[in-house]
RNA sequence: GGGUGGUUAGCUCAGUUGGGAGAGCGACGGCCUUACAAGCCGUAGGUCACAGGUUCGACCCCUGUACCACCCA
């Protein structure tokens, strides 16, 4: 083996190797587990959100196949209508053309073009993470198959009822020309301003003031609304304004929906462009006048002078129009809350049109209780509330969306406007007679969610009764973040019980999201991203500057992030390999909902891979070739340090098996750490030395112990699998026979499971008092500078029986680990040297002072340890003092206090007489 | 305005029915000890945001406050 592990040297063999030997398929054995991938934009590629969440599936899927379920992780990909229409568009635009241009039919051509060139992208990098779908079930949301399933969906929906089409304001986005979903709307805090307009009363008497942050709505006003209690107005409810500059004359009408508080109080009404307005003016029978068209600039339904402005244009004519006419009474600054469009970034448009919805309330009713009976519980349990609230207020979804990539709404119209749904034209005729009846098919596309709620049934073969289908639905656990709890959880949820009548799946593991070691969201904006294959291949300082500031949107920020990099990675980021990388994926998946990704975590993690390589190169030296029971020989003894490190290795197998149950990968991941260095590798590699390396050592043992050596190594690389599996790969090919194991791979091993009969309580006593001592002795060692070379004649004192045996089982072990001498008992009546003092328990131990140690240096470092004990003990005798506590406490709670109590009032006795000797030299 | 989550070592974070505050990284000191310098040994560092309350006992439970983040209106 190489002296240092180069996760790049092994990382793509073995993923063909797996890949080949359909080892990702399920076994069609035992018990089905099945996770859907929350399927990625089939032309996007890999970001940290991606890879954490990947990994974290990967882990669960690994680990249930190993326990030897009948395993499948459904894979695929979202055609992400929006997203990928821009893309494609953007690259048209580069050309000079656009898809109109082109037409339909030959954009959407161009459009699986390009999904053929790079919609593998992602896939690949999958793969590079080491992830184990069953590639050869791959599903893309836009498959001829799946579209059977979509369109199966919107036909039944629609003859239940439960898909209508209707004239709405919708959220229009002028940029894009489509209508999106108020999810895909956000809305934040902006500068804005306050215009303050008179609106003259028609019979001339005076004006009333209006306050609108949108002055250019003003021409599509159909009245004016105050608060019905409100004095300084009340008495105008029922006479009318004329309008300014389209003289038309409009109500002023009561409405409690008015704020008195909020500008002037008199409210103008623009119902065809405001969604409060629009309730509003439904409820007064107040006309909608549209004054916009699709691309939001003012059409024939305003005066001649404004018609074809642009709808901001057209605020800078109103307001300096009004000016003129003296009809502008003030302008203030003005916070707002401002609706982008999550995609194009442009102002969203509240806007008159057609679409198709869903009447989700008869959904969300058995979708909320769904999760009310659990029947699917959240993990962490608090995101059943959010879902909740956004569950019990929901408002029908507009689906349609007017694209042209996407799933063609299945409705056909005639001439006379009517409309038929069905699973194609020929079906539609069928069906409503319609004979030779010119029809044209609806134009518009489903929003790509849609398509995308049906994802666990839809990838499993609905409408078809698959056996898949069968076997695998419902899914056991969805790993999602929260972000999308209501874009496609609550959808998925609603729908599968629609059509299934079941659940999705059981459980909803919901993630955190991945932001920078500052808490930052990665964005291209702020320069903040890294790129997991970044991490796991390395990449220079240049390279890495480059791709952060390469197509920046705003190319202002272009020298801050370029700075900002070459501060934070002044040498570019080195190869970690995608082990050390999933390692801190887990190491970072606690409960929180931010992930805050640090670079030093990774290379912390890099080492652990580096630490399991040469534990392992440790082992295969002194195993290979030799006899290490793999034949099933029973001629072997087992030591103390054999029988502990098995018991804490069961511990541990516990400890993560009661992690993945409860998906605290965090936890995990720290106890397989925890155990391979600071218990197998810092322990008890070290305490097999003595005895492999001592030539008189009884050839039993030296057995055991290269079968302990071996065979907890081979069962801590299966325990680690599911978190890092190449490395486990690479390493248990080559220890699995010496361990007496076989087969082609580790990920079809069965995982290991704890053993409490394995549990030595007596070996682990003796290991912890082997470790007291040499704890104690290396203490005084490094505080008293003594040279770690320098072999000490340790002397012991004061202790009892257990402790003579536990020397006598352990000196060969004492005498290496701490680098001794000598070490012995002293004998009755024996004078002690000077000595520097540790405790072990009751025991004392002794290290001759004479010429290495100084007597200052000595005396400080026992009043440290003396005060440490003072304090300590002040506390407990306090405690013990109050009677509360005695008569109150549990008696094992206050029992534990007074054993602490003696055992500190003991050692404290002794330090402190050890501190007097000393002095009076 | 309503809601949720958070505030623990210099940094990033654990802390599982309330009973002696932990890890990784970083810092400091010492080591080329035949698996590993991507390492080994040792050390320092915390009013657990603040204020009350419950309790014999609170990082943990309750109330309030401050600040941060996110969601909704």
């Amino acid at each position: 083996m190489e002296k240092t592990f180069c996760p790049g040297d092994i990382e793509s063999s073995w993923y063909q190797t797996w890949e080949q030997n359909g080892f990702f398929k399920p076994s069609g054995e035992g018990d089905p587990y099945c996770i859907v991938i929350p399927p990625p934009n089939v032309t996007g590629s890999l970001h940290m959100g991606h890879g954490f969440q990947e990994a974290i599936m990967d882990c669960l899927i690994r680990y249930q196949r190993m326990q030897g379920r009948n395993t499948l992780w459904q894979v695929g990909t979202d055609h992400a209508g929006i997203a990928t229409q821009m893309v494609v568009e953007r690259l048209l635009d580069a050309e000079g053309q656009s898809r109109h241009d082109l037409g339909r039919e030959k954009f959407i051509e161009k459009v699986w073009e390009w999904k053929e060139h790079s919609g593998g992208t992602i896939t690949r990098q999958l793969r590079r993470l080491g992830t184990s779908p069953d590639w050869s079930r791959e599903r893309f949301t836009m498959d001829e198959g799946f579209y059977k399933a979509v369109q199966e969906v919107f036909v039944r929906l629609f003859d239940q009822g439960l898909i209508y089409r209707g004239q709405r304001l919708v959220n229009w986005d002028p940029k894009l020309h489509t209508a999106i979903s108020d999810l895909e709307v956000i809305s934040e805090e902006e500068k804005g301003h306050l215009w303050y307009f008179r609106y003259p009363i028609t019979d001339g008497s005076d004006h009333l003031v209006v306050a609108t942050t949108r002055p250019e709505t003003m021409l599509g006003d159909t009245a004016v609304a105050i608060h019905p209690e409100d004095t300084r107005y009340r008495h105008l409810i029922g006479r009318t304004v004329t309008l300014p500059l389209t003289h038309r004359e409009i109500p002023i009408i009561a409405d409690d929906y008015v704020d008195p508080e909020f500008g002037t109080g008199c409210v103008k009404i623009t119902p065809a462009h405001d969604f409060n307005d629009y309730e509003l003016g439904h409820r007064h029978n107040l006309p909608l006048i549209n004054i916009f068209d699709a691309n939001a600039r003012l059409n024939s339904n305003v005066p001649e002078a404004y018609r074809g402005l642009d709808r901001f244009e057209a605020r800078r004519r109103v307001v300096a129009d009004l000016e003129v006419l003296g009809l502008l009474d003030r302008v203030i600054d003005h916070q707002l809350k401002v609706p982008r469009g999550d995609r194009s970034g442009v102002v969203i448009e509240p806007w008159l049109t057609d679409q198709w919805y869903v009447a989700t309330k008869p959904l969300a009713e058995k979708a909320i209780e769904a999760v009310a009976s659990g029947r699917i519980q959240f993990v962490p349990k608090q995101y059943e509330n959010m879902y909740f609230a956004w569950m019990r207020d929901i408002q029908d979804w507009c689906i349609s969306r007017q694209l042209w990539w996407g799933h063609r709404i299945p409705a056909w119209y005639d001439d006379r406007g009517n409309v038929y749904v069905g699973r194609s034209e020929e079906d539609v005729r069928a069906k409503h007679n319609l004979g030779k009846t010119p029809l044209r098919q609806d134009d518009d596309v489903l929003d790509t969610w849609f398509s995308s709620a049906l994802w666990t049934f839809g990838t499993l073969g609905w409408p078809e009764n698959t056996r898949e289908l069968e076997t695998f639905h419902p899914t056991n656990v969805l790993v999602t973040g929260f972000d999308i709890i209501f874009f496609w959880v609550a959808r998925m949820i609603m729908m599968t019980e629609h059509f299934m009548a079941e659940v999705p799946f059981h459980t909803v593991y919901v993630h955190g999201l991945v932001r920078d070691s500052h808490g930052q969201k990665m964005s291209k904006s702020k320069g903040n991203v890294l790129d997991p294959i970044d991490l796991i291949d390395g990449i220079d300082l240049e390279t890495l500057v480059q791709k952060r500031t390469a197509g920046l949107m705003q190319p202002h920020l272009k020298q801050k992030i370029e700075q900002q990099t070459r501060k934070e990675f002044p040498g570019g980021i080195d190869a970690y390999g995608t082990d050390a990388l999933r390692f801190t994926y887990y190491s970072l998946a606690s409960t929180g909902r931010d992930i805050n990704f640090d670079v030093g975590r990774i290379e912390g993690f890099r080492n652990f891979c580096n630490k399991i390589w040469n534990a392992s190169r440790y082992v295969l030296m002194n195993c290979e070739d030799q006899d290490c029971g793999q034949d099933g020989s029973a001629d072997y003894r087992l030591s103390p340090p054999d029988r502990w490190i098995i018991s804490r290795l069961q511990q541990t197998e516990q400890a993560v098996a009661d992690a993945v149950a409860t998906y605290r990968f965090d936890l995990a991941s720290q106890a397989i750490y925890e155990f391979v260095w600071n218990e197998y590798c810092d322990w008890y590699l070290e305490l097999s030395k003595p005895v492999l390396w001592d030539a008189n050592a009884d050839p039993a043992l030296k057995k055991g112990t290269r079968r302990t050596l071996i065979r907890v190594l081979e069962t801590t690389l299966r325990l680690a699998h599911p978190f890092m599996p190449f490395i486990t790969e690479e390493i248990w090919q080559r220890v699995k026979l010496l361990a007496g194991q076989a087969g082609d791979t580790v990920m079809l091993q069965p995982y290991p499971q704890a053993d409490a009969g394995k549990i030595d309580s007596a070996a682990i006593a003796t290991v912890e008092w082997l470790k007291s001592v040499i704890v104690g002795i290396r203490n005084i060692r490094g505080e008293m500078n003594i040279s770690p070379g320098r072999q000490l004649p340790i002397l012991l004192k004061n202790g009892y029986n257990s402790d003579r045996d536990n020397l006598a089982a352990n000196r060969q072990a004492l005498l290496r680990l701490a680098n001794l001498e000598s070490i012995r008992f002293l004998a009755d009546g024996e004078q002690a040297p000077t000595s520097a003092t540790a405790l072990a328990g009751v025991m004392e131990i002794l290290v001759p002072m004479a010429g290495l140690i100084d007597k200052e240096a000595e005396l400080s470092r026992l009043t440290r340890e003396i005060d440490k004990l003072l304090k300590e003990t002040e506390r407990t005798r306090a405690k013990l003092g109050n009677g509360n506590f005695v008569d109150k406490a549990p008696a094992a709670v206050v029992d534990k206090e007074r054993i602490k109590l003696g055992n500190m009032e003991s050692a404290l006795h002794k330090l402190e007489l050890q501190h007097r000797e000393i002095a009076s030299l």
